[in-house]
DNA sequence: AGACTTCTGGATATAGTTATCCTGTACAAA
DNA sequence: TTTGTACAGGATAACTATATCCAGAAGTCT
């Protein structure tokens, strides 16, 4: 469902945020997160791109969080490197029906917009301080899988 | 963030449903969805694999469903064609974890775990019977974008 | 049987995602 | 200024998703 992109860019920078407000050479968050050297760079490019961090090169040098972590939403990351994008007109391409969705894309919509609210309603920073001694990237006491009634 | 087959066998799906329990062909739902035929009849095929929906070759023939809409959920033709997969152990494989999720992921889970859930409530019928005179595929009245609180 | 219809499955093409490599550029420190 | 570190970005490869085409099998109708 969510892309490798996607998970590598959240393990990224979850990484970044538990350095923060220090710099992390690609070497080391590559390390950290098991994500392949060479296309973190570009993941990491990308979010540089969008403003989410900044890097700084030479010796000392590496990538930092722009903003704090309690100001960065998971939302903030996924829009970042793969927009979630809403469905906003009819997919069947149907111009009479102009913004109208159908009820089969309706759901679909819905379904993306709890995610979205999810998302959006999460910061890194929430992620680093979730209770128990479970550490993000590294997990070890129990969490149950949520199960929604 | 649903794919291109996923978004497809739905239509598919529904088409079939508002047809229920006559067949059509592939041609027939190519037609009605704008999907493309010989993508369609592979899409189908894999339905039918998977125990969907059943053919029948020659005239009159067609593809119909196997079920009754009502016992027919999105989750079900989701689940068909690119099962959601709930994060169960922690990708980074790391092994010591067991099946610990750690905070990132608990939360990407937690996601997921919605989506499955809404589409888990809602009936293939629940799409046709949906209030008002919008027609599934086909749209026409107005229906608002979600937007959770 | 013969003509026609429709699904089935294999081969193949195209595009996008994921991943690697290599050269160049910027910066720091001595 | 030289050396070493680290990001930037282009070229390329492998794989998967999407899409097309066609010959063959299975069914209906006359």
């Amino acid at each position: 469902m969510f892309t490798q992109t996607v998970e590598y860019a959240l393990r990224a920078i979850v990484h970044l945020a538990q350095q923060s407000p220090a710099a992390s050479t690609t070497e080391d968050v590559a390390d950290a997160t098991h994500v392949p050297r060479a296309y973190l760079a570009k993941i990491l490019s990308g979010l540089r791109r969008s403003g989410l961090v900044k890097s700084q090169r030479g010796l000392g040098g590496g990538i930092s969080l722009s903003r704090p972590p309690e100001e960065l939403t998971i939302l903030d990351v996924v829009n970042a490197v793969e927009p979630i994008e809403r469905i906003k007109t009819c997919p069947l391409g149907l111009s009479e029906h102009g913004s109208n969705l159908c009820p089969l894309h309706s759901r679909m919509d819905m379904a993306l917009a709890l995610v979205e609210s999810s998302f959006s309603s999460t910061t890194i920073a929430d992620v680093l301080k979730e209770p128990t001694h479970s550490i993000p990237l590294c997990p070890f006491p129990p969490t149950e899988n949520p199960t929604v009634p």
